[in-house]
DNA sequence: GTCTATAAAGTGATAGAC
DNA sequence: GTCTATCACTTTATAGAC
């Protein structure tokens, strides 16, 4: 005990066990999911030993919920700020989420594919508790999408840019896997694109809103 | 071998037990991916014991790989007729997509999580595999692309387009059981705002094949 | 706090009766 | 072809020494 104050005062070398297994646990759940992680991935990835980990965490299932619902909450809650602030007009709010999401996921490119995953394999277990999400259409930024909506006499409803935004910020990070090789590009050239998108995203979902009556062809 | 040669003959109202049991293994493995997906949890929803599942199929292993590349072909190869189709133009294309993709989507709307995270999970089993998907680069779909954004005198790249084209198809089903309860749909509410998004996408893609260098504001 | 050893339960696959 | 019973192995979790 007298030991353990002592490192906490030099702080800065020793990463504590525990939060040694949280980062292997982070690393190895999100990337294989909960079934096909064993424990011992997670105590080998944390350079300790498996009973370690159950000293700490009582159980797979418990490691599991503090890593999903800290992610979880670092990936909803973080843009409440931006959604709800009513200073700031809609175009500001697009170009902070666009900026603000691009950054994370190149950071952690393996979290949108693991929550949906996990949601589909087990949706009871997971859906009540990620409540929080149904705020978003009580957001100021979701108002201002309709007013923008109404301005333009668009028929459509609001959610579709909601979904539109989100899928053209998330998808590219969701198919990465699968477009690398068909576009022969590395991981750095990859995220370059990413980061290309910053911009443009913002300008393509304000073309959506202001042309969005338009018909296909007449 | 004789009886079953009758049953051939007779035809309709036989399901064969390896097809149930296909039909069973593609509904668990989809829904829960590989690791989660238990043997047993496949006979039982084939209403057959587990043994006979090992008598058809060699192994999980084995059931995996067939469920898996039927559902790729079904998802990759039946499009390759309208991606080089030298005869439709641009517009035709992208509606044929769109619809094409649409209605499958809404057949099998877990396909897409289940594929992307077998690859996320285990990206040296699949990707090798899935060489089929190089060749969308050297389609005449591609090269139409190409030839649009330059008569538009635009600099982004055709890749853009396609990942842009992809997510407003895709992602709107991979987020479904994020959004419904969010916008407090059902599901078939939700699907009739997916076939509303068939007419929508086709001109939302065009959008930005023709304004794709605009500058988000000067 | 950290380890080794092991209990307890789960899971893929097969043997053998019918 | 289809079943029951069981083997062989993996995996989570804990007991107990240090």
């Amino acid at each position: 005990m007298c030991a353990k104050k002592k490192t906490r005062e030099e702080q800065q070398p020793v990463i504590s066990t525990e939060h040694k297994i949280i980062a292997a646990a982070k690393t190895v759940f999100t990337k294989k999911g909960y079934s096909a992680t064993r424990t011992r991935d997670i105590a080998a990835e944390a350079g300790i030993n498996l009973a370690l980990l159950n000293y700490y965490f009582r159980s797979k299932e418990k490691l599991f919920e503090l890593i999903m619902f800290e992610s979880a909450s670092r990936f909803f809650l973080s843009i409440k700020s931006i959604l709800n602030d009513a200073s700031t007009d809609l175009q500001t709010k697009l170009e902070l989420l666009v900026s603000h999401y691009t950054d994370l996921l190149i950071k952690e490119p393996n979290f949108p594919i693991f929550l949906l995953s996990e949601i589909q394999a087990n949706p009871e277990r997971l859906i009540n508790k990620l409540e929080a999400i149904k705020q978003l259409p009580q957001s100021v930024f979701f108002a201002q999408i309709q007013k923008e909506l109404k301005k333009n006499k668009s028929k459509l409803q609001p959610m579709h840019f909601v979904i539109n935004l989100m899928s053209l910020i998330i998808f590219p990070f969701v198919v990465k896997p699968m477009m690398m090789p068909m576009f022969s590009k590395d991981e750095p050239a990859y995220n370059a694109l990413m980061l290309e998108r910053k911009k443009q995203i913002p300008v393509w979902i304000n073309l959506f809103l202001k042309n969005s009556d338009v018909k296909p062809k007449n």
